[in-house]
Parts: C-alpha cells; sequence; structure tokens
DNA sequence: CCATGTTTTGACCAACTGGTAAAATCACGC
DNA sequence: GCGTGATTTTACCAGTTGGTCAAAACATGG
C-alpha cells in the first residue's frame, strides 16, 4: 500500500523498473547496487540543481534558503527540481557530502615521510586555492557549522576528528625531532584553516575594507612564520 | 489620516504622550528628541528580547530565524515582541548596529605613541576576550557578513574601512620606523580577525576535532610570532 | 509513426511566515 | 479602589514555504 514513500533498497521492485511515483522519490540507480547510467539530460540538470542549490544554500544557509530560489536560478520549475531530489534537505546534504570529501582528501594524503614544512606549506597552499577557487563551498561549510552543524556533527566527531589527530600527531613528532618549532599541533591546524577560510568567508569584509577586488594574498607566509 | 505609520520625529503629538497604535510601532522616546525613561518592565522584555534575538540570529541568520522562535525564546507572545520593536528587521538591526559600535570601538582606542607590539598584541588579546565572552555576536556577525552584508555594507565601506586604513598606517609607520617586522598591515589585521573569530564561529568543529571543552587557546602567540 | 518510459508542468495543499487589530488585562499614581 | 495609560493576549490575515499529484509533453528505440 505505502509503498515507494521512502528509498530503502529492498523497495525495487521485482520487474527491474520502478514505479514512477517511487522514481519521483529516488532514483533506483542512486542506489549503489543498481548502475543505470545517467541519461545526459539527468546528467544537465542535476548538475545545474547542484550549482544552483551551492549558490543558493552559501548565502543564505539552510533554512534561509527556498526551493523556488533555487528553482529561479536552476532554470527548473520546483517539481521538476523535486523530481531530481527528493527534498531540499537531499540536495543540501548531498552538497555537503561533496564538499567533505574534497576536504579530507589533502588532509590525508599529507606524507609522513615528506619534508615536514613542505607538506604543512603544501597543504595549507592547497586549502588556500580551494578557498579561493570555490569560495562558496567554503561559506557552504561556514554557514553549516555555525548554525550549530546538526546535519554532519556525526562526520565532524568522527571521520574529521579522526584524520586531523593524526594529523596533529604527525606534527607533534615532527617538532620532537626538531624539524619544526615546537607549536601546538591543532592551534597550527585551526590558524591554516581560519586564515584560508577566513578570505572565503568574510571576502565581502575583505573587499570592503581593501576597497579593491583581489582580496586573496600569498597568504602562506604567516604559516611559514610559526615553523 | 495615515498617521502613525512610521515614525518620523514630527509624528509626535502635540499633548506630548502618543497615540497607541503609533506607540505600538515605535516608542516615542526611542527618539532622541524624547527621552522618557524606560520602565523597569520595558527594560526587562527589551532585553529579553535583544537576548532572545541574539540566540536566534546568530544560529540561523536573518532569513532562517522567525520571531515564532523569538517569541519562545524569550517567552513573550509574537505580538508582545512586535509592541517594543517594530519588526524582525528592526531586531536584527539593532543587535548588529550594538555589535558594531563594541567591535569598533577598540581599535579607535589603539594608541599611536604607547608601544607597537603591546598595542597590537593588546588588540588581539582584547578581541580574543570578546569572542571568547560573546560568541553569539560574533556568529551573528560572521553569518552577515557571509550572506553578503546586505544591511551593513555602507558601514563596512565607511566606517570600518576609514578606521582599519588609520590602523594599517600606523602599523606601517612602525615598521618603517623598525618597532615591528614588515609585515602587510592588513593582512595582520585580517590574520587577528581571521583567529580570534574562528573559535567563536566555529566553535562546533573545534570542540568536535579536539574532543573537549575548552577550545579557546592562548591565541595571541602566532600574532607575536608575526611582529 | 507508434509505444514505452522519461521529463516537465500546472494546479494544488497544509503548515508556517511576518505582521495587524482590537479587546482584555495589568500597574500605578491619585 | 479608581481611572488612565501601559502591557498582553486572542483572533486573525495575506503571502510564502516545502512538497504532492495527475496529467501533459517529450524522447527514443523499434
Amino acid at each position: 500500500m505505502s509503498q515507494g514513500i521512502a528509498c530503502p533498497k529492498f523497495l525495487i521492485d521485482r520487474k527491474g523498473g520502478c514505479s514512477l511515483p517511487f522514481a519521483r522519490h529516488c532514483f533506483p540507480w542512486d542506489d549503489e547496487f543498481m548502475s543505470k547510467p545517467e541519461t545526459p539530460i539527468q546528467k544537465k540538470n542535476r548538475s545545474a540543481i547542484m550549482n544552483a542549490g551551492l549558490e543558493v544554500f552559501s548565502k543564505f544557509g539552510f533554512r534561509g534558503s527556498t526551493l523556488d530560489q533555487i528553482a529561479l536560478e536552476s532554470g527548473l520549475s520546483k517539481p521538476n527540481i523535486l523530481y531530481y531530489f527528493k527534498s531540499k534537505e537531499v540536495i543540501y546534504t548531498t552538497l555537503l557530502g561533496e564538499l567533505l570529501t574534497d576536504w579530507l582528501k589533502p588532509v590525508r594524503d599529507i606524507d609522513p615521510d615528506g619534508d615536514p614544512i613542505a607538506e604543512i606549506l603544501g597543504y595549507a597552499a592547497h586549502k588556500m586555492e580551494m578557498s579561493q577557487n570555490y569560495p562558496r563551498q567554503s561559506r557552504l561549510y561556514a554557514n553549516e557549522i555555525i548554525q550549530g552543524a546538526p546535519r554532519i556533527s556525526n562526520v565532524l566527531t568522527s571521520e574529521l576528528h579522526e584524520v586531523v589527530d593524526k594529523f596533529a600527531q604527525l606534527i607533534k613528532s615532527w617538532s620532537k625531532k626538531g624539524l619544526i618549532r615546537d607549536v601546538d599541533p591543532h592551534h597550527l591546524i585551526f590558524s591554516i584553516w581560519a586564515m584560508t577560510q577566513h578570505y572565503a568567508d568574510f571576502d565581502f569584509q575583505v573587499r570592503a575594507v581593501l576597497g579593491h577586488d583581489d582580496p586573496f594574498p600569498k597568504g602562506e607566509k604567516h604559516v611559514e612564520d610559526m615553523l
């Protein structure tokens, strides 16, 4: 009877296809089991929605954004958007998921056997680059954290915590070996995050204060100073 | 005829009091000309609303916050709130105004004839203290800036710009005299802002990563390193 | 060109939004 | 304790919100 409201794997029907009301809520190939490839039109529209969602959510946060705004921004109608994404929240969390993956990777990629200063500066530079090239992602994330990270707190306390702890221990071992100055590792990491994200998140303030249009500095200098 | 919709000074009536529908939108003693003192009950309720507004707006931003939330938080009814403040926006801008005043003051108070390092470190420490003691204000401001500062862009480009420029020139003059290292003044200021605010705005992330409850570091160290 | 599945639309809904009006209640000086 | 102004509540409104539904339009392989 109430088939098709949620989207658990076992709901995929026996004929191998899916009923329309089901498809409207959640594409079967969203599920890892099936791998029906996206049609070009799906690819185009999904990415348009992602882009519009990023634009809107990064400006107003989850609660301040509306599907109408996303619809306007993407050029699709509201029901059409909900044909591709089950709900406003799914759009949002999908964006956050992509973003977190991108951000965790460079921390994981730090080489324990590399040159400490090069590794740390490389990470800082990479982060600064991301902030510069993808400021909307940075703002989206900032919005979520400021609002108490209600949708990703589990990722923060598990994956992020773990990855950062590993990085911090690595830094500590480096300073014990005398390869870098004896700094508080977590403080160093927060310092990198704070500086790089500041120029993206507070872009408007930076521009207002500087009065010109090229706010991003060669920002690794202060990290260099700390090492 | 349409007396009492807005609240210009000349609308205050001749009898020295004010009609109720007028009072509902804007207290006459909100106006600088009259100085009818607040009753205790007004004081209490206005401050309750300010506090609740701060709590809610700092979490969800202007668009994401609702009067119902503020009502719940303050323990007053929604119409009662609108009896003290003309609109949701007035609550918000009042909060922002107070905040900006508090933030500009310590920059203005920097003594050009004082010891450079003491002055800069003192400012940084003061800022860190404010972030620590008033994190909600910090988040409120962060939210506003991230969303493009639609309500305070004029303050940013005028007063803030001016005050910061003066500070920056002072820093430059200090490094020219050899009293501090030759750093980019604006970058130094942004660095102070970024670091201090990070611990307030990203409090949730900091706690998640550290896994304990006392996130604020002795944070002036890295500023020291730059000088 | 037809059939089948895919995509898009227009009409709609219940819940919530900021805000209003007027009546009811309260507090306080006389 | 009474009257006047200050405060609070109850009932309400029009616009917006996220989301649904069924029908229409479209695409595409046969």
